[in-house]
DNA sequence: AAGCATGTTTCACTTTCGGACAACTTTATA
DNA sequence: TATAAAGTTGTCCGAAAGTGAAACATGCTT
């Protein structure tokens, strides 16, 4: 049997990955943006989920494999319809939206 | 007691309000944009539960009323930055957003 | 080690529409 | 019915969403 290799990380570990040095003007930036990191999270768990790379997806959809890299590293932030799309679309899921008071 | 009047419309409501005859064009486009509009009245929702007016909500976030407005009615579709920051700072809840597979 | 699949990144570009502003209409209160 | 407060709508511009090709890195498989 295959070892499952995971390529998620713990948000410390992303920002260790991409935007070095703690404490840095770039990485403190990052802060700000948290919830797209979460976005790009949630979208490359769920495409490793059903088990499509990202070529594949980006396929589905109707974009390319380097934007859907993009989005899963929070490079683009992507639009609520865009976003929608690649769900419905790309991994035949639904997007649920809430917001807790 | 004052009688409490919703604006809350159900989403056939919305439409014939909005998008006028049923089964033509600009009617069903509004099909696609379906999340949209619950994100206008989830918006709009928790806005009256926080007794504010779409004034007082954009002022808390830093955007105009007539911006507001628009989003409360689905006209302009909101980035997920700046819901974010509807939601956090203007309404002090908190935003969620999962993909069901 | 060569070839293939997957993912990341860069660069240059086009297009879209988020969001501000002002003017307007509607609703509420005195 | 006047006056203000709340909400709506038209217009416009720049930021950034999205495109796409190509080069690069990395890991598998034979």
């Amino acid at each position: 049997m295959k070892t499952k290799k995971s390529n998620i990380l713990t948000l410390e570990q992303f920002k260790d990955k991409n935007y070095g040095q703690r404490g840095t003007k770039k990485r403190d930036e990052l802060e700000a943006g948290y919830e797209n990191f979460k976005i790009g999270s949630l979208i490359h768990e769920a495409r490793i989920e059903k088990g499509l790379t990202q070529g594949q997806l980006a396929e589905k959809v109707g974009t390319t494999k380097s934007y859907i890299s993009k989005i899963e590293n929070n490079i683009k932030e992507v639009r609520i319809s865009t976003l929608h799309k690649i769900v419905e679309l790309g991994l035949g899921g639904h997007l649920e939206l809430s917001i807790k008071l």
